[in-house]
DNA sequence: AAATGATGACTGACCGGTCGGTCAAAGATA
DNA sequence: TATCTTTGACCGACCGGTCAGTCATCATTT
Protein backbone atom coordinates (compact mmCIF):
# COMPACT_ATOMS: atom_id res chain seq x y z
CA UNK A 1 0.00 0.00 0.00
CA UNK A 2 1.15 3.73 -0.85
CA UNK A 3 0.13 7.38 -0.78
CA UNK A 4 -3.54 6.51 -2.34
CA UNK A 5 -4.36 9.46 -0.24
CA UNK A 6 -3.13 11.64 2.59
CA UNK A 7 -6.88 11.20 4.56
CA UNK A 8 -7.05 7.19 2.90
CA UNK A 9 -3.64 6.60 4.24
CA UNK A 10 -4.13 7.71 7.51
CA UNK A 11 -7.68 6.54 8.20
CA UNK A 12 -6.33 2.68 7.11
CA UNK A 13 -3.34 3.13 9.53
CA UNK A 14 -6.33 4.17 12.19
CA UNK A 15 -7.82 0.91 11.86
CA UNK A 16 -4.76 -1.24 12.15
CA UNK A 17 -4.44 0.40 15.49
CA UNK A 18 -7.88 -0.47 16.54
CA UNK A 19 -7.22 -3.74 15.07
CA UNK A 20 -4.07 -3.98 17.73
CA UNK A 21 -5.83 -2.39 20.31
CA UNK A 22 -9.18 -4.53 20.31
CA UNK A 23 -6.92 -7.63 20.24
CA UNK A 24 -4.62 -6.90 23.34
CA UNK A 25 -7.53 -5.83 25.38
CA UNK A 26 -8.99 -8.88 24.72
CA UNK A 27 -6.15 -10.61 25.95
CA UNK A 28 -4.89 -7.91 28.40
CA UNK A 29 -8.87 -8.56 30.47
CA UNK A 30 -8.73 -12.40 30.14
CA UNK A 31 -5.12 -13.11 30.99
CA UNK A 32 -3.59 -9.83 32.64
CA UNK A 33 -1.14 -7.28 31.12
CA UNK A 34 2.36 -9.08 32.10
CA UNK A 35 0.97 -12.91 31.05
CA UNK A 36 0.29 -11.36 27.44
CA UNK A 37 3.32 -11.52 24.95
CA UNK A 38 3.53 -8.97 21.93
CA UNK A 39 3.70 -12.42 20.00
CA UNK A 40 0.44 -13.18 20.98
CA UNK A 41 -1.55 -9.32 20.31
CA UNK A 42 0.08 -9.44 17.44
CA UNK A 43 -1.28 -12.81 16.26
CA UNK A 44 -4.79 -12.50 17.51
CA UNK A 45 -4.36 -8.79 15.68
CA UNK A 46 -3.92 -11.29 12.22
CA UNK A 47 -0.55 -9.47 11.81
CA UNK A 48 3.23 -10.04 13.15
CA UNK A 49 4.75 -8.79 15.80
CA UNK A 50 7.00 -6.50 13.88
CA UNK A 51 3.92 -4.47 12.61
CA UNK A 52 2.48 -4.14 16.28
CA UNK A 53 5.84 -1.78 16.29
CA UNK A 54 4.92 -0.05 13.79
CA UNK A 55 1.86 1.11 15.46
CA UNK A 56 2.90 1.59 18.70
CA UNK A 57 6.09 2.46 20.08
CA UNK A 58 6.38 -0.34 23.11
CA UNK A 59 3.94 -2.54 24.64
CA UNK A 60 3.38 -0.26 27.15
CA UNK A 61 2.03 2.22 25.00
CA UNK A 62 -0.84 0.14 24.24
CA UNK A 63 -1.29 -0.35 27.50
CA UNK A 64 -1.34 3.20 28.26
CA UNK A 65 -3.98 4.09 25.24
CA UNK A 66 -6.15 1.41 26.27
CA UNK A 67 -5.95 2.80 29.78
CA UNK A 68 -6.66 6.73 29.26
CA UNK A 69 -9.77 5.79 26.44
CA UNK A 70 -11.06 4.05 29.42
CA UNK A 71 -10.64 6.72 31.71
CA UNK A 72 -12.07 9.23 29.04
CA UNK A 73 -14.91 7.75 28.61
CA UNK A 74 -15.83 7.36 32.50
CA UNK A 75 -14.75 11.19 33.07
CA UNK A 76 -16.81 12.60 30.31
CA UNK A 77 -19.69 10.45 31.83
CA UNK A 78 -19.29 12.96 34.65
CA UNK A 79 -18.17 15.65 32.45
CA UNK A 80 -21.33 18.10 33.07
CA UNK A 81 -20.09 19.87 29.60
CA UNK A 82 -17.24 21.83 31.31
CA UNK A 83 -19.70 24.33 33.20
CA UNK A 84 -17.87 23.82 36.37
CA UNK A 85 -20.93 22.03 38.15
CA UNK A 86 -22.84 19.20 38.88
CA UNK A 87 -26.37 19.04 38.71
CA UNK A 88 -28.33 16.35 40.45
CA UNK A 89 -29.72 15.34 36.56
CA UNK A 90 -26.31 14.95 35.60
CA UNK A 91 -25.43 12.56 38.46
CA UNK A 92 -28.66 10.32 37.96
CA UNK A 93 -27.50 10.55 34.41
CA UNK A 94 -23.84 9.03 35.01
CA UNK A 95 -25.06 6.58 37.18
CA UNK A 96 -27.51 5.45 34.19
CA UNK A 97 -24.98 5.27 31.69
CA UNK A 98 -21.90 4.24 34.56
CA UNK A 99 -24.37 1.17 34.89
CA UNK A 100 -25.07 -0.06 31.55
CA UNK A 101 -21.13 1.12 30.63
CA UNK A 102 -20.10 -1.90 33.63
CA UNK A 103 -23.21 -4.01 31.87
CA UNK A 104 -21.96 -3.75 28.21
CA UNK A 105 -18.32 -3.75 28.74
CA UNK A 106 -17.66 -5.63 31.58
CA UNK A 107 -14.20 -6.84 30.07
CA UNK A 108 -12.86 -3.68 29.77
CA UNK A 109 -14.03 -2.39 33.60
CA UNK A 110 -12.33 -5.73 35.07
CA UNK A 111 -8.94 -4.81 33.03
CA UNK A 112 -9.50 -1.16 34.05
CA UNK A 113 -9.43 -2.39 37.80
CA UNK A 114 -6.71 -4.93 37.44
CA UNK A 115 -4.63 -1.93 36.06
CA UNK A 116 -5.84 0.86 38.46
CA UNK A 117 -4.59 -1.30 41.57
CA UNK A 118 -1.03 -2.27 40.05
CA UNK A 119 1.65 -0.35 42.26
CA UNK A 120 3.04 2.85 40.88
CA UNK A 121 0.22 3.14 38.41
CA UNK A 122 -2.60 5.26 40.53
CA UNK A 123 0.70 7.56 41.57
CA UNK A 124 1.62 7.74 37.27
CA UNK A 125 -2.17 9.12 36.83
CA UNK A 126 -2.64 11.47 39.05
CA UNK A 127 0.38 13.07 38.35
CA UNK A 128 -0.24 13.30 34.66
CA UNK A 129 -2.67 15.27 32.76
CA UNK A 130 -5.79 12.94 33.41
CA UNK A 131 -5.06 13.81 37.06
CA UNK A 132 -5.92 16.53 37.02
CA UNK A 133 -9.14 16.23 35.43
CA UNK A 134 -10.24 13.55 38.01
CA UNK A 135 -9.19 16.05 40.37
CA UNK A 136 -11.44 18.38 39.22
CA UNK A 137 -14.27 16.59 38.81
CA UNK A 138 -13.69 15.21 42.56
CA UNK A 139 -13.63 18.95 43.31
CA UNK A 140 -17.03 19.98 41.33
CA UNK A 141 -18.35 16.48 43.19
CA UNK A 142 -17.74 17.07 46.39
CA UNK A 143 -19.14 21.01 45.84
CA UNK A 144 -22.40 18.64 44.41
CA UNK A 145 -22.54 16.71 47.76
CA UNK A 146 -22.32 20.00 49.32
CA UNK A 147 -25.24 21.31 48.03
CA UNK A 148 -26.97 18.59 48.97
CA UNK A 149 -26.29 18.37 52.65
CA UNK A 150 -24.23 21.31 54.06
CA UNK A 151 -23.34 19.58 57.76
CA UNK A 152 -22.63 15.46 56.26
CA UNK A 153 -21.04 16.33 52.76
CA UNK A 154 -17.77 14.14 53.11
CA UNK A 155 -20.22 11.21 54.64
CA UNK A 156 -22.89 11.17 51.94
CA UNK A 157 -19.76 11.20 48.96
CA UNK A 158 -17.84 8.37 50.72
CA UNK A 159 -20.87 6.32 51.27
CA UNK A 160 -21.71 7.11 47.43
CA UNK A 161 -18.21 6.15 46.25
CA UNK A 162 -17.93 3.15 48.61
CA UNK A 163 -21.15 1.88 47.37
CA UNK A 164 -20.83 2.71 43.30
CA UNK A 165 -17.20 0.90 43.90
CA UNK A 166 -17.95 -2.18 46.09
CA UNK A 167 -20.80 -3.03 43.65
CA UNK A 168 -18.96 -2.30 40.50
CA UNK A 169 -16.03 -4.97 42.44
CA UNK A 170 -18.58 -7.45 42.82
CA UNK A 171 -20.70 -7.08 40.09
CA UNK A 172 -17.65 -7.71 37.59
CA UNK A 173 -15.48 -10.19 39.61
CA UNK A 174 -18.63 -11.86 40.74
CA UNK A 175 -20.93 -12.67 38.14
CA UNK A 176 -24.00 -14.37 38.84
CA UNK A 177 -24.17 -13.46 42.27
CA UNK A 178 -26.25 -10.29 41.68
CA UNK A 179 -29.47 -10.56 40.12
CA UNK A 180 -31.29 -7.53 37.80
CA UNK A 181 -33.66 -6.96 41.19
CA UNK A 182 -30.36 -5.88 42.98
CA UNK A 183 -28.74 -4.23 40.18
CA UNK A 184 -31.93 -1.98 40.03
CA UNK A 185 -32.18 -1.72 44.04
CA UNK A 186 -28.02 -0.77 43.82
CA UNK A 187 -29.32 2.04 41.19
CA UNK A 188 -32.25 3.11 43.34
CA UNK A 189 -30.22 3.50 46.52
CA UNK A 190 -27.70 5.60 44.72
CA UNK A 191 -30.35 7.77 43.45
CA UNK A 192 -32.21 8.03 46.80
CA UNK A 193 -28.90 9.39 47.73
CA UNK A 194 -29.33 12.75 45.62
CA UNK A 195 -32.78 12.92 46.89
CA UNK A 196 -31.47 12.95 50.72
CA UNK A 197 -31.46 16.83 51.36
CA UNK A 198 -30.01 18.25 54.44
CA UNK B 1 24.61 -25.88 60.96
CA UNK B 2 23.93 -29.03 61.78
CA UNK B 3 21.84 -31.13 63.94
CA UNK B 4 21.80 -29.44 67.16
CA UNK B 5 18.46 -30.59 67.79
CA UNK B 6 15.74 -31.43 65.75
CA UNK B 7 13.22 -29.31 67.49
CA UNK B 8 16.12 -26.09 67.58
CA UNK B 9 16.64 -26.82 63.35
CA UNK B 10 12.80 -27.02 62.71
CA UNK B 11 12.86 -23.51 64.30
CA UNK B 12 15.50 -22.19 62.46
CA UNK B 13 14.20 -23.16 58.89
CA UNK B 14 10.72 -21.79 60.33
CA UNK B 15 12.47 -18.26 60.92
CA UNK B 16 14.33 -18.61 57.37
CA UNK B 17 10.61 -19.37 56.34
CA UNK B 18 8.95 -15.76 57.49
CA UNK B 19 12.27 -14.05 56.58
CA UNK B 20 11.68 -14.88 53.27
CA UNK B 21 7.92 -14.30 52.97
CA UNK B 22 8.43 -11.29 54.60
CA UNK B 23 11.13 -9.65 52.33
CA UNK B 24 8.74 -11.08 49.47
CA UNK B 25 5.42 -9.58 50.57
CA UNK B 26 7.42 -5.94 50.91
CA UNK B 27 8.00 -6.09 47.34
CA UNK B 28 4.71 -7.91 45.64
CA UNK B 29 3.24 -4.37 47.72
CA UNK B 30 5.70 -2.09 46.27
CA UNK B 31 6.07 -3.46 42.99
CA UNK B 32 3.73 -6.74 42.51
CA UNK B 33 4.23 -10.25 41.45
CA UNK B 34 5.29 -10.67 38.08
CA UNK B 35 7.76 -7.43 38.69
CA UNK B 36 9.53 -8.70 41.51
CA UNK B 37 12.44 -11.45 40.72
CA UNK B 38 13.40 -14.06 42.42
CA UNK B 39 17.15 -12.14 42.89
CA UNK B 40 15.37 -9.72 44.41
CA UNK B 41 13.89 -11.22 46.86
CA UNK B 42 16.53 -13.32 48.01
CA UNK B 43 18.57 -9.83 48.18
CA UNK B 44 15.55 -8.49 50.04
CA UNK B 45 15.86 -11.83 52.62
CA UNK B 46 19.44 -11.23 52.93
CA UNK B 47 20.66 -14.81 51.58
CA UNK B 48 21.12 -16.51 47.98
CA UNK B 49 18.30 -16.96 45.37
CA UNK B 50 19.60 -20.90 45.53
CA UNK B 51 18.46 -20.85 49.08
CA UNK B 52 15.27 -19.40 48.49
CA UNK B 53 14.82 -22.50 46.08
CA UNK B 54 15.81 -24.79 49.85
CA UNK B 55 12.75 -23.36 51.10
CA UNK B 56 9.66 -22.44 48.49
CA UNK B 57 9.90 -24.53 45.15
CA UNK B 58 9.08 -22.14 43.51
CA UNK B 59 7.78 -18.15 43.44
CA UNK B 60 4.25 -19.35 42.85
CA UNK B 61 4.57 -21.27 46.31
CA UNK B 62 5.92 -18.05 48.24
CA UNK B 63 2.83 -16.67 46.43
CA UNK B 64 0.31 -18.73 47.83
CA UNK B 65 1.54 -19.30 51.28
CA UNK B 66 1.00 -15.29 51.34
CA UNK B 67 -2.31 -15.29 49.75
CA UNK B 68 -3.49 -18.18 52.06
CA UNK B 69 -2.06 -16.83 55.26
CA UNK B 70 -4.28 -13.41 54.57
CA UNK B 71 -7.40 -15.05 53.21
CA UNK B 72 -7.51 -17.02 56.57
CA UNK B 73 -6.51 -14.59 58.49
CA UNK B 74 -9.65 -12.38 57.35
CA UNK B 75 -12.10 -15.35 57.49
CA UNK B 76 -11.12 -16.42 60.91
CA UNK B 77 -12.81 -13.04 61.74
CA UNK B 78 -16.00 -13.71 60.87
CA UNK B 79 -15.53 -17.59 61.70
CA UNK B 80 -18.00 -17.39 64.81
CA UNK B 81 -16.17 -20.60 66.33
CA UNK B 82 -17.69 -23.28 64.30
CA UNK B 83 -20.95 -22.99 65.61
CA UNK B 84 -22.53 -22.52 62.06
CA UNK B 85 -24.48 -19.38 62.50
CA UNK B 86 -23.58 -15.39 63.12
CA UNK B 87 -24.79 -13.45 65.33
CA UNK B 88 -25.04 -10.16 65.49
CA UNK B 89 -22.02 -9.17 67.57
CA UNK B 90 -19.87 -11.50 65.89
CA UNK B 91 -20.57 -9.45 63.05
CA UNK B 92 -19.88 -5.88 65.14
CA UNK B 93 -16.98 -8.03 66.27
CA UNK B 94 -15.79 -8.26 62.68
CA UNK B 95 -16.26 -4.68 61.71
CA UNK B 96 -14.29 -3.82 64.46
CA UNK B 97 -11.51 -6.38 63.79
CA UNK B 98 -11.42 -5.62 59.82
CA UNK B 99 -11.75 -1.92 60.11
CA UNK B 100 -8.37 -2.28 62.91
CA UNK B 101 -6.64 -4.81 60.43
CA UNK B 102 -7.50 -2.38 57.57
CA UNK B 103 -5.50 0.41 59.50
CA UNK B 104 -2.28 -1.73 60.88
CA UNK B 105 -1.76 -3.95 57.80
CA UNK B 106 -2.77 -1.31 54.64
CA UNK B 107 0.64 -3.16 52.89
CA UNK B 108 -0.93 -6.41 53.28
CA UNK B 109 -4.35 -5.65 51.93
CA UNK B 110 -3.16 -4.15 48.75
CA UNK B 111 -1.11 -6.37 47.94
CA UNK B 112 -4.46 -8.77 48.73
CA UNK B 113 -6.66 -6.95 46.52
CA UNK B 114 -3.93 -6.65 43.80
CA UNK B 115 -3.74 -10.69 43.69
CA UNK B 116 -7.29 -10.95 44.25
CA UNK B 117 -8.10 -8.57 40.55
CA UNK B 118 -5.73 -11.25 38.73
CA UNK B 119 -7.56 -13.13 36.00
CA UNK B 120 -7.80 -16.30 36.93
CA UNK B 121 -6.77 -16.13 40.72
CA UNK B 122 -10.89 -16.28 41.39
CA UNK B 123 -11.32 -18.97 40.30
CA UNK B 124 -8.42 -20.99 41.47
CA UNK B 125 -9.52 -19.98 44.83
CA UNK B 126 -13.12 -21.10 44.40
CA UNK B 127 -12.01 -24.04 43.33
CA UNK B 128 -9.92 -24.94 46.38
CA UNK B 129 -9.95 -25.82 49.81
CA UNK B 130 -10.47 -22.02 51.18
CA UNK B 131 -13.52 -21.75 48.24
CA UNK B 132 -15.29 -23.93 50.68
CA UNK B 133 -14.74 -21.85 53.93
CA UNK B 134 -15.46 -18.99 51.33
CA UNK B 135 -18.84 -20.51 50.46
CA UNK B 136 -20.00 -21.32 53.75
CA UNK B 137 -19.21 -18.12 55.47
CA UNK B 138 -21.26 -16.39 52.88
CA UNK B 139 -23.90 -18.93 52.98
CA UNK B 140 -24.24 -18.00 57.02
CA UNK B 141 -24.01 -14.39 56.35
CA UNK B 142 -26.93 -14.94 54.42
CA UNK B 143 -28.56 -16.16 56.91
CA UNK B 144 -27.84 -13.81 59.13
CA UNK B 145 -29.14 -11.04 57.25
CA UNK B 146 -32.81 -13.02 56.42
CA UNK B 147 -33.02 -13.18 60.52
CA UNK B 148 -32.28 -9.30 60.17
CA UNK B 149 -34.49 -8.31 57.14
CA UNK B 150 -37.25 -10.79 56.31
CA UNK B 151 -38.10 -9.56 52.45
CA UNK B 152 -34.63 -7.41 51.34
CA UNK B 153 -32.09 -9.36 52.55
CA UNK B 154 -30.34 -9.72 49.67
CA UNK B 155 -30.40 -5.97 49.42
CA UNK B 156 -29.20 -5.01 52.49
CA UNK B 157 -26.41 -7.46 52.31
CA UNK B 158 -25.34 -6.38 48.91
CA UNK B 159 -25.32 -2.55 50.65
CA UNK B 160 -23.50 -3.87 53.56
CA UNK B 161 -20.73 -5.77 51.50
CA UNK B 162 -20.53 -3.12 48.82
CA UNK B 163 -19.99 -0.48 51.41
CA UNK B 164 -17.48 -2.50 53.17
CA UNK B 165 -15.53 -3.60 49.55
CA UNK B 166 -15.91 0.52 48.11
CA UNK B 167 -14.42 1.66 51.57
CA UNK B 168 -11.49 -0.66 51.95
CA UNK B 169 -10.53 0.13 48.29
CA UNK B 170 -10.45 3.71 48.91
CA UNK B 171 -9.14 3.40 51.76
CA UNK B 172 -6.33 1.46 51.18
CA UNK B 173 -5.42 3.01 47.63
CA UNK B 174 -6.38 6.91 48.13
CA UNK B 175 -4.60 7.46 51.65
CA UNK B 176 -5.20 11.04 53.14
CA UNK B 177 -8.42 10.97 51.02
CA UNK B 178 -10.40 9.45 54.22
CA UNK B 179 -10.16 11.34 57.63
CA UNK B 180 -10.80 9.54 60.84
CA UNK B 181 -14.29 11.11 61.13
CA UNK B 182 -15.03 9.47 58.05
CA UNK B 183 -13.88 6.43 59.13
CA UNK B 184 -15.57 6.13 62.36
CA UNK B 185 -18.60 7.38 60.32
CA UNK B 186 -18.34 4.73 57.96
CA UNK B 187 -17.86 1.91 60.90
CA UNK B 188 -21.08 3.22 62.75
CA UNK B 189 -23.08 3.56 59.49
CA UNK B 190 -22.35 -0.36 59.10
CA UNK B 191 -23.17 -0.69 62.72
CA UNK B 192 -26.42 1.06 62.02
CA UNK B 193 -27.41 -1.68 59.17
CA UNK B 194 -27.07 -4.27 61.62
CA UNK B 195 -29.60 -2.96 63.77
CA UNK B 196 -32.24 -1.97 61.15
CA UNK B 197 -34.57 -4.81 61.83
CA UNK B 198 -36.72 -5.53 59.00
C1' DA C 1 42.16 -32.88 72.74
C1' DA C 2 42.83 -33.73 68.00
C1' DA C 3 41.39 -35.73 63.90
C1' DT C 4 37.78 -37.43 61.11
C1' DG C 5 33.25 -37.92 59.39
C1' DA C 6 28.55 -36.59 58.74
C1' DT C 7 24.97 -33.28 58.01
C1' DG C 8 22.49 -29.72 56.07
C1' DA C 9 22.64 -24.65 55.24
C1' DC C 10 24.30 -21.91 51.77
C1' DT C 11 26.40 -19.98 47.42
C1' DG C 12 26.83 -18.55 42.71
C1' DA C 13 27.62 -20.04 38.22
C1' DC C 14 24.82 -21.84 34.95
C1' DC C 15 20.79 -23.37 31.78
C1' DG C 16 16.73 -23.41 28.90
C1' DG C 17 13.46 -20.49 27.61
C1' DT C 18 10.81 -16.23 26.88
C1' DC C 19 10.16 -11.61 26.05
C1' DG C 20 10.31 -6.83 24.29
C1' DG C 21 12.19 -4.78 20.69
C1' DT C 22 15.04 -4.20 16.02
C1' DC C 23 16.05 -4.49 11.25
C1' DA C 24 17.14 -5.84 6.58
C1' DA C 25 14.71 -7.47 3.00
C1' DA C 26 10.55 -8.47 0.40
C1' DG C 27 5.89 -7.07 -1.14
C1' DA C 28 2.56 -3.98 -2.75
C1' DT C 29 1.01 0.15 -4.85
C1' DA C 30 1.29 4.27 -7.36
C1' DT D 1 11.32 3.88 -9.58
C1' DA D 2 9.82 5.61 -5.17
C1' DT D 3 7.40 4.90 -1.07
C1' DC D 4 5.05 2.85 2.45
C1' DT D 5 3.60 -1.69 4.51
C1' DT D 6 4.70 -6.06 6.17
C1' DT D 7 7.37 -9.97 7.51
C1' DG D 8 10.01 -12.99 10.44
C1' DA D 9 14.64 -13.89 11.65
C1' DC D 10 17.31 -12.14 15.07
C1' DC D 11 19.31 -9.87 19.43
C1' DG D 12 20.38 -8.95 24.13
C1' DA D 13 18.43 -9.00 28.58
C1' DC D 14 16.37 -11.21 32.03
C1' DC D 15 13.87 -14.71 34.58
C1' DG D 16 12.66 -18.93 37.10
C1' DG D 17 14.84 -22.71 38.40
C1' DT D 18 18.97 -26.20 39.06
C1' DC D 19 23.07 -28.07 40.85
C1' DA D 20 27.80 -29.13 42.02
C1' DG D 21 30.35 -27.91 45.44
C1' DT D 22 31.79 -25.06 49.90
C1' DC D 23 31.55 -24.32 54.69
C1' DA D 24 30.27 -24.17 59.54
C1' DT D 25 28.93 -27.09 63.05
C1' DC D 26 28.23 -31.00 65.69
C1' DA D 27 29.06 -36.24 66.72
C1' DT D 28 32.23 -39.79 66.82
C1' DT D 29 36.57 -41.88 66.99
C1' DT D 30 41.32 -42.03 68.31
Amino acid sequence: MCPKSIDQLQEIREQRKEQILSAALELFAQQGYHATSMQQISKNAGISKGLSYNYFESKDEILSTLFLRFSKEIMEMLDTNQDREITNTEVRQFIDNYFKYLEEKKEYCKFFMQITVQPGVLEMIMTGSLGQIIMKNNEYFIKFFQKLSKDSAEMEMLVFTSLLKGYSLQYVFAPGMITDVQKEGMKNMLMAILNRNN
